[in-house]
DNA sequence: GATGGTTTGTAACAGATTGCACAAACCGGG
DNA sequence: CCCGGTTTGTGCAATCTGTTACAAACCATC
């Protein structure tokens, strides 16, 4: 049985909501009020929670709900969060740097332990604590220290070219920030990260109601 | 007939690779091109593209395909891109400042015209041409000269109230780059984009093979 | 230990989305 | 002007996703 990838994107809600709960001292949430913090409430949702979650086991108890460390623990469990997972960033210019300084990346333990980049002018040069290496040697460095997953943040026109090389290496997980639609072999996971398509659908939405600015 | 959302963010995509065709020369396409370009090749998508262009109308000619600049000029015209979008921003530290850095709004027609921050240290300064103002005073400086768009790019802790206020001075789009999941009412858009979510689904699948770093 | 008020887990249903298949339309060449 | 090779637009079928509804399980209280 299979499950299905809208549900796998799912989790990582439920576990970000259950954290909140648990840092505000709660012990135990019904799928309602999981739900109820996920989507507008009324609307229904607390099935799908309880849906989602029945595909991996039965972690509520009836009549009560379910105990949010344990949930959360299992949700952990499940995504493989409970460990480390060692990222190579390629792409050091403006936004490379930028994603290099996130401070959101750590404390959920993923961690940036190779930068790269094809500027002469960036390579040895640190960059939030790391030595910026020639995207030549991406190769070499990734056979000696691999990494489980890529981030691309080259300009579109090497993209694809650098995750093609990432997934050479053995790579199956790419988080692309390039403005593209990049392409990756069966088995290998790509998420896509661009901003501008975001806000490119939600003027769509905009265009049809009076324009507030001129 | 209401159009599906999932069309609709197809769309911006469908223009990406149509400007890509464009840039290179190209005159017409076919569907399946436009499929090949998204999707693994191979794997039908062509029809897709066709009725999801079929919602807005009839673009193509039959045994011939699509003309390229016409078919852009649909999509821009059918997402409200053939203007300019005024933005927002809330949160100037690190991740704000990248926002405000990055190259990629501008070109497509998305411009940042106001900066926020609650931090009286930043207030006053220059954050990439913008002088940050006063989170306090979102309101007056958004009734005097509204905008299209927001963007919150403040810590998680305090991302929903700023949506709230947004939402009060008439917004009807949120970018939101907080790790929150931030609610808003009916008739507001609001995307989020938060790279550890995905980064936290992709591990599901790799957990799933063997690990390649320790 | 029975009762009443909750809440889960899931089977059945409903709705949305995607894929298939083909007639109709089109182009270029002979 | 006809023919063969393409490609669109779209009804229909299949699949996928979300909702409803309810029996079974649970807790607290009496």
């Amino acid at each position: 049985m299979s499950i299905p990838e809208v549900v796998i994107e799912r989790l990582p809600e439920y576990a970000r909501v259950l954290a909140q709960f648990e840092s505000r001292g709660r012990e135990v949430v019904s799928s309602q009020e999981i739900g109820d913090a996920l989507r507008r409430p009324g609307r229904t949702s607390a099935a799908q929670v309880r849906k989602d979650l029945s595909y991996f086991g039965r972690f509520g108890k009836q009549g009560r709900g379910y105990n949010v460390r344990k949930l959360l623990e299992e949700l952990r469990r499940i995504l493989g969060l409970n460990r480390q997972w060692k990222m190579a960033l390629v792409g050091t210019g403006r936004l490379g740097m930028a994603i290099l300084g996130y401070e959101g990346f750590e404390p959920q333990g993923f961690r940036i332990v190779h930068a790269f980049d094809s500027d002469n002018e960036m390579i040895g040069k640190d960059a939030g604590g790391l030595t910026v290496r020639s995207t030549d040697e991406i190769e070499k460095v990734l056979a000696r220290d691999p990494v489980d997953i890529g981030i691309v943040a080259v300009p579109a026109e090497t993209a694809q070219d650098v995750i093609n090389r990432l997934v050479k290496c053995g790579i199956r997980a790419i988080l692309n920030y390039a403005p593209i639609t990049a392409r990756v072999p069966e088995g290998v996971e790509l998420k896509p990260i661009d901003p501008v398509l975001h806000l490119q659908s939600m003027t769509y939405h905009l265009k049809a109601r009076a324009g507030s600015a001129a």
